[in-house]
DNA sequence: GAGGCGCGATGCGGGTTCTGATCGTGGAAG
DNA sequence: CTTCCACGATCAGAACCCGCATCGCGCCTC
């Protein structure tokens, strides 16, 4: 998951940056309102962090021309200010959210992950592959006519797949999606679930990489 | 979009106006009546966001003399709990929609959105969903001839899942729209809330997803 | 003071998820 | 080709969590 830091203090952003990339997330980094707007340009980032206090204006001025612009972009705000964040707390918005210095990294991270998934929510986009529709925003999905219920674990699994259709994804970062990265589970949980998945999406759907994890299987011709 | 914001309280409009602006509106702060007339006069305004304490008279006159004069401008109504009950009559005086304190960001910006697309003619002012309709400025509903008379809870949880029918809404997001930003309580007030619904719409309605939230059922074919 | 509403508490019921045991299987070594 | 081992598949039960239906209290309105 691309994520924009737009921080000027070096040592904020560096810990910042390798905080994020621990977490999973794939930060990029600039240092002012100017490269901020160079790289959303080119799209691709899943959500912004951003400074208040920037070299070049205020972050706030960035944000309002990003919404101007209609860019819905999940954006977690930094502030030292203690004042604009009381100007501003409980006001924010249900998209957005802001945060105070100091702060830690795992609330950066776990703030991040909120927002990210509320504008998911938002965008609700069908994600599809080899004959099953999956709709997010309704965990359930669709396929050869008929509809298919899948529980919170199950279906956060076969998301997780169907994200990156074809390509293997390990059995460690499906847990990761399951559980948060932070206790893992010590069984056959994921497994368990996907043989769910499998009952429903009938078998050969989920390919098994021994050793590695699973997979969406390639459509036959 | 320029949008005028009527409000004395100094806290709350400085909030609004940050608020509104990171959302993309170019707001505009006036605080009391006659300074809102003045600036209506000069148009060019999308919408109003209108509280009903004013210093020198309440916002429902102002509303009047607006709707008198012919002005169809969609007008958000602010109002403290306790007002609700006694201003409701008024939204008919023209008003298209109501918000109460304490009141997200978030809402008050989709809102706004809502009424000015409405007065563009690009969506209907009533919420529909298989067979009830809801008023939200008589908080009202009408299902199967029958009038359906909800509660200000009961009303504001049918109202978030009907606004996206068919998506689960998370119970902590129907939660934050019950108490505004505010920590969520431990209590199991939506459920109550949504059982109360059912018995009213009729079980099937409102379907639960385990784990997760609610959702407005499918209309069955 | 009666009634409605909102909130918190409670116990029950049932779905979901985890766990551990056992069985099945792929693949490399011999 | 056979054997063996490690990993995955399958299964059932237990534990857990969640939601439901109530109830009572406090508050506000009538």
């Amino acid at each position: 998951m691309r994520v924009l830091i737009v921080e000027d203090d070096e040592t904020l952003a560096d810990g910042l940056s390798v905080g994020l990339r621990l977490q999973g997330f794939t930060p990029e980094l600039v240092t002012c309102c100017a490269d901020a707007r160079e790289a959303l340009a080119q799209g691709g980032f899943s959500a912004v962090v951003l400074d208040l206090m920037l070299p070049d204006g205020s972050g706030l001025d960035l944000l309002a021309g990003l919404r101007a612009g209609g860019d819905r972009l999940p954006v977690l705000l930094l502030t030292a200010l203690d004042q604009v964040r009381d100007r501003i707390g409980g006001l924010d918005a249900g998209a957005d959210d802001y945060l105070g210095k100091p702060f830690d990294l795992g609330e950066v991270s776990a703030r991040l992950r909120a927002i990210i998934r509320r504008a998911e929510g938002r965008a609700s986009a069908l994600l599809e592959w080899n004959g099953l529709r999956l709709d997010p925003s309704r965990m359930s999905g669709e396929m050869e006519g008929r509809e298919l219920r899948f529980s919170r674990r199950e279906f956060s699994v076969l998301r997780a797949l169907i994200e990156t259709p074809g390509v293997i994804v390990e059995k460690d970062r499906l847990e990761e999606r399951l559980y948060g990265w932070q206790e893992g589970v010590e069984s056959n949980a994921v497994e368990v679930h996907v043989h769910k998945l499998r009952g429903k999406l009938g078998a050969g759907f989920i390919e098994t990489v021994r050793g590695v994890g699973y997979r969406l299987a390639e459509p036959r011709p």
